[in-house]
DNA sequence: GACCAGGAATTGG
DNA sequence: CCAATTCATGGT
């Protein structure tokens, strides 16, 4: 069962990070796990990972290509120190220790997160797959088959698009799709996240909660806090008596009580909740 | 055929 | 400005 190559294949030591945690969290869709080896597709690159206590062993990426995608370099013992004063957050972390924020490309992770209104995890690694295999390009690695992600520009087609079942959002995908490139990603990479934000919005289908979830899963804002079903009921539940609020107050409070590290927050919570499924 | 799924856009007060 | 309503689709 061990790869005979793994001696030989690029390993990394990594301290509080759990890479299953971490891929299942729902902020990341295209992966698939085979054979304990995950298999990751981002944007034009291929590559899979496994880990195995506190190493991590991989092929077709670069260690600076792994450490920078999982955010591995980030201060995570005192992201763990901020958090700790917070019961529920506390929990959460021990019962899911490591689960990290992933850095992903941001215009597959529009894509992503254009897909996910009124939709699931399930069908959403579908949408994307299959988008994927109609737009983008066909590559063999280790002998399996898979095709990268198209660029910005290239989902231009709206009957191959409709294939990919993704409804009425596909005219959202087409619309982003005309309007954004890599560079106009990079320009909001640089902007405060309040103005990011508002420039994200200001596409089509793009609301609050998608906005965030790219700001936080793709360009670096880790004080963003998406909120969706899961996360209205994680904080109602829990810091609200049960009381409700709309979701722009809700993502008014977690970015209040957590700062800058809000989208941490956010990613433990709905990650319990999710599971849990109380 | 109802019911649900990690919302967005529009409308009415 | 905020809340309520409408829109809209594939999977089970």
């Amino acid at each position: 069962m061990h790869d005979k190559k793994s001696a030989l294949m690029p390993s990394l030591s990594c301290t509080d990070f759990n890479l299953s945690h971490t891929l299942d969290s729902g902020q990341f869709f295209r992966y698939i796990l085979h054979d304990s080896w995950y298999y990751i597709v981002t944007r034009g690159k291929v590559f899979c990972i496994r880990q195995e206590g506190n190493k991590l062993f991989f092929d077709g990426a670069s260690p600076k290509f792994v450490r920078h995608f999982f955010a591995l370099d980030e201060n995570y013992a005192r992201i763990k120190r901020a958090l700790q004063h917070d019961a529920v957050i506390a929990y959460a972390m021990k019962k899911y220790p490591g689960l990290r924020l992933i850095n992903q490309d941001p215009w597959e992770c529009t894509v992503g997160f254009l897909c996910s209104q009124m939709s699931n995890i399930k069908k959403i690694k579908g949408n994307m797959d299959c988008i994927a295999a109609l737009f983008g390009t066909p590559v063999v690695f280790r002998g399996k088959a898979f095709f990268t992600f198209p660029s910005p520009g290239e989902i231009d087609d709206a009957a191959k698009l409709k294939k990919c079942a993704v409804g009425f959002r596909a005219k959202y995908i087409l619309g982003v799709n005309a309007r954004v490139d890599d560079k106009w990603f990079a320009r909001l990479r640089a902007m405060p996240y309040e103005k990011a934000k508002e420039e994200l919005m200001e596409l089509p289908g793009i609301g609050e909660k998608v906005a965030d979830c790219i700001s936080l899963f793709s360009l670096g804002f880790t004080e963003a806090f998406p909120v969706d079903v899961w996360m209205e009921r994680a904080v109602k539940e829990t810091y609200l008596k049960g009381k409700k609020l709309p979701l722009k107050k809700l993502a008014a409070f977690g970015r209040k009580q957590w700062g800058p590290l809000a989208g941490y927050a956010q990613q433990y919570l709905y990650h319990w909740r999710r599971l849990h499924n109380k």
